[in-house]
RNA sequence: GCGCUUGUAGCUCAAUUGGAGAGAGCAUCUGACUACGGAUCAGAAGGUUGGGGGUUCGAGUCCCUCCAAGCGCGCCA
């Protein structure tokens, strides 16, 4: 790696000038501007205070130093601004990128191992078992199958799981609402109004219980859903095996003996006071129900069981549950910090800058199903994974389904196609890609195709940082920055054709597979299709 | 009232975790194709990073304070 070159020789040149301490990092960073170099450091900003040095005049020192032997690729070192040190590199820097990624390949390139094979538990989505899939679920569900995804390429043994909460009142309003539909009667007081009610009590039998059954009828529409969402999970946990198990009440029974829960006017309350809380919370209620939060811990009991790190999608109108979520684990002798909470912001939905009212209770509810049928999957998922989070999105569903250049998914996925394009003329022309050891790589000089090379260079800190932020936004972005580097690359540099010699051809096509490469494993990583035509 | 999140170009958003002159896309204006899919490319214009203080070589980023928006604050789930 270059940049570990790079830092190694910056940091045998302080030792050579005797800085003292020596920093723990010397970090290599990519200039914002292009006269900066392609590489630079702050190291003489930032030591030159604790080795009692005056910045300037270190780096004056280190560049003078490094100048003298260069490092592979470099150019020139020079000094710029209050301290910087940076580097110009010979464009063979960046073919030697080519080469690596063309090498490693889709499945080898930009692959950190953060995880080392560390188990983490990912659950997201968790609708209750009352209905279909909403607008609601569906920037989290593509949020935190990314996540997976990054940390499944990042060394980590991943599991998407969806909690079912398939006990309590609900469940029963849920069932006596299908039972009274079929019958032709209105659903009772609290129950579910949605037209999919009455649809789905045409199809119940009269000889089974209407709440296992709806349960199952929910959990069918919201798996397929999902996986017209591209959204696949390995463990679909049941609340309700937590009663058959006993581990409610092994969990209750922890609390009580662990001291951190208590008995007082007739309820049974967990300590979380002890942990941050601007209250104890109620587990077990005075009518000596369960609380929603007793069956909750008892679930994150169960799987910090198997998995070391837990992952949990929330919407932002449970953020209030964060605290008391850890305190309880604390409260268990678990590791709270290990149970990770995320917060996805809310999305306002539109409809030709319309605003879409939603309302559960009216059952005028927009299903996830109806996005993808309107937009398309990728579409979709790509739009919910275009900016941070921690942000309010506004999405407008006529916008996403538009095929014009306001939509990101196809300037990246045309992009991609391209590539294809390219290829099958090459083949056409007679121009098949040969060999890479055959191909000179050191014809790609020009700016565009080093603009190329340069994004993909990126693209192994870029997979870092999103899953380290559990940010894929992150790589939303990458991904259009490559996407336009290639089409200015596509409409400046001929790939076949005349004034192209044979030996451009060959390492343009490298070039084209290249960025291909690329963008598969970012394409991926959003879990959106990489076309080979449009 | 308290807590979490947010506030950056007309609009939608980035910003390598404290780095150099805050960047993209859309929209607007001006240009570019008898060739690989123009669903493209180039240029211009657009900013007191909500306001005010502070920390330091350096702040959109950290601290304090004020303003605004969303979401929460139950023996509901």
């Amino acid at each position: 790696m270059i940049r570990d070159d790079l830092a190694a020789a910056v940091r045998e040149a302080l030792s050579a000038l005797g800085v003292d301490p020596l920093p723990e990092r010397v970090d290599l960073e990519r200039p914002g501007r292009r006269e900066h170099g392609d590489w630079s450091s702050n190291v003489a900003l930032a030591t030159a205070k604790k080795a009692g040095r005056n910045p300037r005049e270190l780096a004056a020192q280190l560049v003078e130093h490094l100048s003298a032997a260069p490092p592979a690729h470099v150019l020139k070192v020079d000094l710029a601004g209050p301290g910087f040190v940076n580097f110009h590199l010979a464009p063979t820097w960046l073919h030697d990128i080519l080469t690596e990624v063309v090498e490693a390949g889709p499945d080898g390139y930009a692959k950190p191992d953060l995880g080392q094979g560390r188990s983490v538990n990912v659950e997201f989505v968790s609708a209750n078992p009352t209905g279909p899939v909403h607008a609601g679920h569906a920037r989290g569900a593509a949020h935190g199958d990314s996540v997976a995804r990054l940390l499944t390429r990042t060394g980590h043994a991943v599991t998407r799981e969806f909690y079912i909460n398939d006990r309590g009142v609900q469940m029963q309003k849920f069932g006596q609402s299908l039972a009274a539909r079929k019958a032709g009667e209105e659903p009772p007081e609290g129950g579910y109004l949605g037209e999919y009610v009455t649809e789905w009590a045409q199809e119940l039998p009269d000889d089974v219980d209407p709440v296992v059954w709806g349960e199952e009828r929910a959990l069918q529409d919201q798996r397929e859903a999902l996986g017209a969402f591209g959204v696949h999970f390995d463990e679909w946990f049941s609340e309700l095996t937590l009663v058959d198990s006993g581990a409610i009440e092994t969990t209750l029974a922890e609390l009580l003996e662990r001291g951190v829960a208590y008995e007082q006017d007739g309820a049974t309350w967990l300590r979380s006071t002890d942990h941050g809380d601007d209250k104890d919370r109620v587990l077990v209620k005075s009518d000596g129900e369960y609380t929603y939060l007793l069956p909750d811990i008892a679930y994150h009991r169960d799987k910090f069981s198997r998995a070391e790190q837990l992952i949990n999608v929330w919407g932002a109108d449970h953020h209030g549950y964060i605290v008391r979520m850890k305190a309880a684990m604390a409260s268990l002798g678990l590791d709270a910090d290990a149970l990770e909470i995320e917060i996805v912001q809310m999305v306002d939905l539109l409809k030709d800058g319309e605003p879409m009212k939603l309302s559960k209770r009216a059952g005028t509810v927009v299903e996830l199903r109806d996005i993808v049928d309107e937009v398309g999957a990728d579409a979709a998922r790509l739009t919910y994974l275009l900016q941070s989070i921690d942000s309010r999105q506004t999405v407008d569903l006529a916008e996403v389904a538009s095929q014009g250049m306001d939509n990101p998914v196809y300037y990246v996925q045309m992009a991609h196609a391209r590539i294809h394009g390219i290829t099958r003329r090459a083949d056409e022309a007679g121009f098949p890609r040969g060999p890479l050891a055959d191909a000179d790589l050191s014809l790609l000089t020009h700016e565009r195709e080093l603009d190329v090379l340069r994004a993909l260079s990126e693209l192994p800190d870029v997979v870092r940082l999103a899953t380290e932020d559990r940010a894929p936004h992150k790589v939303t972005t990458w991904v259009r920055d490559l996407a336009g580097a290639f089409h200015g690359f596509y409409h400046d540099c001929y790939v076949v054709g005349d004034g192209v010699s044979p030996e451009l051809t060959q390492a343009r096509l490298w070039l084209a597979e290249s960025a291909r490469i690329g963008l598969s494993i970012g394409l991926d990583l959003l879990g959106v299709s990489a076309p080979e035509t449009m």
